[in-house]
DNA sequence: TCCATATATTAGTATTGACTAATGTGTTTG
DNA sequence: CAAACACATTAGTCAATACTAATATATGGA
């Protein structure tokens, strides 16, 4: 694994819905796994999974008390970092939008307008 | 598509190998496809593929002149944050490299060491 | 010690995404 | 207009990843 390797693995921590839900949930302050569960959609191993997967890159931590695990942002690096998503976000919006030009990068296959193109089901 | 799934896209975007050497090559100077192309390894329908792809997640813009097609950033915030990936990378480099403790989690489940936790191949 | 609770792990499946090779489109130049 | 060039698109395949359900581990308390 090489530097470029860690920064890919870094960023697909980010790259995920669920994922996503779980940081803004613990943005502000540390929680339970089950607080997590509860707050977002989510069933327990699915969320456990993500929480492993969170760690693994560096993005978040966890601290064990009794019985609990808290989990938290990493640092507040990363909590800069995510809020900086957003800003950036708000300026491309509209093309990022925009997905009919390139459906087939990204938006996920299955979704209607893709197999519409990939004549997969028709119009 | 609501707001969280146009973050996930954007992000996705950044969340590659291939796509991170293309944005690293034309970091500093708009690039022709061809000139990127022969920068990284990589064969020019896939690059073509991958420069769709960063434009459809608002990473990258297009200007045409002539028969060359230039592709650059599409502004400075998306520059500062491919920056600032870095800094943050920085900080948490040592917890990512130690893949050992996530092996499931965005690793490649082809790596070496996933296959073994797997019992797919014996160490 | 036995049970309940909190979380992690495993295995299997289905979806998503990256890559290659072949072909298509548009632009310039002879 | 035909050939060459620059790039995009398509189709097919394989690998990576997210999800569910079931099971395992660990902690605290009756």
């Amino acid at each position: 694994m090489d530097y470029l390797d860690l920064k890919v693995k870094f960023l697909k921590g980010f790259a995920d819905r669920t994922r996503l839900e779980i940081l803004e949930s613990i943005m502000d302050a540390e929680k339970t796994v089950l607080q997590i569960v509860s707050e977002i959609h989510g069933n327990q191993s699915n969320i456990s999974q993500h929480l492993a997967c969170l760690k693994g890159c560096g993005i978040v931590t966890a601290r064990q008390e009794g019985k609990f695990i808290y989990y938290s942002l990493h640092d507040e690096q990363v909590k800069r970092l995510l809020t900086m998503f957003d800003t950036v976000l708000g300026d491309v919006e509209q093309q990022v939008a925009s997905c009919d030009k390139n459906d087939q990068c990204l938006c996920g296959k299955s979704e209607l307008k893709c197999l519409i193109k990939r004549r997969i089901i028709s119009p």
